[in-house]
DNA sequence: CGGCTGCGTGTCAACGTTGTCAGGTCGTGA
DNA sequence: TCACGACCTGACAACGTTGACACGCAGCCG
């Protein structure tokens, strides 16, 4: 026999109120600190409040007074991305100090999951919607736009009209972690022997947007070496470090060896060091990856680094001026990335430092970002 | 000029149905798809609908149906930090298909904003509440279950009499990180010469009740080999990459060098791994971390590992199971750690698999779960 | 033909809260 | 004494939605 604990029906105002022999109202101007409420009074109701443990409903004074609850949404392919998870630890922090709430949802890369849980966030009335977009449809727009919910595109800027839209740059990003793959190939660096340099490449299979612009960053980086453009048999698609791990092992036995090899982004790195590895190949043959990859610098990963918090907090700056009224036009937020060399290997590029495996979150990162603010 | 935009006030179900010339109820039963509706109507409710960009209010919609809205509170100490976004991604998977939504918030190891998030989200209903927390107050027991809301402590079990928790088994991991590190000393290891092995510990500063579990896990293991505990001189604390890279530089200076190096965290490991990088004694003193870290496996980095998605779905399913009326007694799950060795480096454990640098988030990885239900 | 059932619709109230307004009781200055 | 202000309190309505209930109209059966 349990304490008939069961369903205890939340305590009201109401309650309190009749405990202190009051008016709701009073009650009210109690526990708000109103003036105009008699000290002895006052108290009474404190102390009922505390005795039945009462917590006012803020769902429902929100209704009353008119007001959107506290909420942002945060909409995401997969938080156990590090990735996302830092973009949302930045929007987060923004976010915090105003008193916003961040709601996180994974769509799973599922378009449909996408849309379910935008069309589920803006039925509770969040006040601003931050999507990392797995697929750039209109749902966004007719659903987002119509009610004046801010909407900030991030990662991904897709095609929404009024969206504001905080991206990397990842098209020169990859061209110059291709130029210096291919200055290091070409010049006298630990494994260039003057060979034709010949990059082999990893992409990744989604994020159709970005992927693109990185390749064509590779493109444009091949074209002003003066080399001729990638051929199909250069490039692999793989999606996860064990399928790049055989891709690159497949790439590495290919015909002209490649001198170097790019993998566009960490889960690919991964998998291309570990295929490096296994065929001795990690000094003979340059690697190089995108995001941030822990102890990169110790087995010779040049990686395009960025600080995803710091990008998280530039699309939480964005929110809250959107969410305190900013009606100006959209903004287009690029952010910048940072190509980091290790250290026994700077051929092409000078003032690298080595944090590149910093496992932190990069707090003291320092990203100047590229704000086309107007005014302030 | 711009279209007078403004402030557009939320369409509601009175626009709706005066538009389609019906009563609120009745445009409510069309949009709802409820039975006894005249076609006609519908399809006129429907269409106005469509025309204004209607959004049913959920928030007014919950509170006259005296439901709470379908939010999950998520606290932890800083969502950048990988272990707990995978925790949360693991939550929001288990909630997602139930349609609960995860709403994070970090409380940057404040005690403080810690409390001020808890009591936020309390006041707009979250249906339970998930913390893993900085300071293991009594705060959350007056404040959530007061309410009937369900409360489970992750990662730091704390000392709330109702919560569920769910922990890791934190003790037996370092033990066992601990026991090999002796034996790949004692044998013949690639490091190991026989001498006495004499370990270095770099320990975490907070989150002091993983932390107090992980040294005692190390002194049992020390215990067991029948070797000394630890002088204060073979142990340093350290918070991130950068000091824990300093002070491995300075507990390999001393005396008696040591033979292994063991590292409390990920964080840690990392900047364990370039202080003995940058001291050439990467092949010579053994390392071994907790936590997954990317590539540990190419560097020789033991990690005591685990699957925090896993863990995260884990108390999903809790929360789901509370949510549900599961009123039974508080549950409180173990989950297991694993030790992973890297390929060369395989002295004392024997089926260890080189997975441990995997940047996956880890889906495929088997881990059975201590998990204390009694039904079901 | 009276009663009954199935359908389609509307009125009313309520979820928990607070703004508005209307009292009421003092004390004070004219 | 009266009016006026400051203080304290309560009744009422409303935020947007939907359950409960009632009404009206067919058609059907006995």
């Amino acid at each position: 026999m349990h304490t008939a604990d069961g369903e205890r029906p939340p305590t009201t105002l109401q309650h309190v109120a009749a405990l202190a022999r009051v008016s709701p109202k009073t009650a009210s101007r109690a526990l708000n600190g109103e003036r105009y409420v008699a000290p002895e009074t006052a108290a009474r109701v404190l102390e009922a409040a505390r005795s039945v443990g009462y917590r006012v409903n803020a769902v429902a004074r929100d209704l009353r007074l008119g007001a959107a609850p506290p909420l942002v949404g945060f909409v995401s392919a997969d938080l156990a991305n590090p990735f996302y998870s830092r973009l949302a630890a930045g929007v987060e922090r923004e976010l915090r100090p105003a008193g916003l709430l961040l709601v996180t949802v994974s769509s799973d890369e599922d378009p449909d999951a996408e849309r379910t849980a935008v069309a589920s966030l803006l039925d509770r009335g969040v006040r601003a919607l931050v999507v990392a977009s797995t697929s750039a449809d209109q749902e966004h727009l007719e659903a987002a736009r119509r009610p004046g919910t801010p909407l900030v595109m991030v990662d991904r800027a897709g095609a929404v009209p009024g969206a504001d839209t905080v991206v990397l740059d990842n098209a020169a990003g990859a061209r110059e972690v291709t130029a210096h793959l291919l200055a290091r190939d070409a010049g006298g660096g630990a494994g260039g022997d003057g060979r034709r340099p010949h990059l082999a490449v990893v992409s990744d299979l989604r994020r159709l947007e970005t992927g693109r612009a990185r390749m064509e960053g590779v493109a444009r980086a091949l074209e002003e070496a003066g080399l001729p453009p990638l051929a199909a048999a250069q490039v692999r698609e793989a999606h996860d470090a064990a399928s790049a791990e055989r891709a690159v092992a497949e790439l590495l036995a290919a015909d002209p060896h490649p001198t170097g090899v790019l993998a566009m982004n960490n889960l690919l790195a991964t998998g291309a060091v570990r295929a490096l590895a296994r065929a001795g190949a990690l000094g003979a043959c340059a690697v190089a990856g995108f995001d941030d990859v822990d102890l990169a610098g110790l087995v010779g990963l040049a990686t395009v680094s960025y600080d995803a918090e710091e990008m998280g907090r530039e699309v939480g700056r964005l929110v809250l001026a959107r969410v305190r009224g900013d009606e100006g036009p959209a903004r287009h937020v690029v952010v910048p990335t940072r190509l980091v060399v290790p250290p026994e290997d700077d051929g092409a590029d000078g003032g690298a430092d080595d944090r590149a495996d910093d496992g932190a979150p990069g707090h003291d990162r320092v990203t100047s970002l590229t704000s086309p603010t107007p005014r302030a």
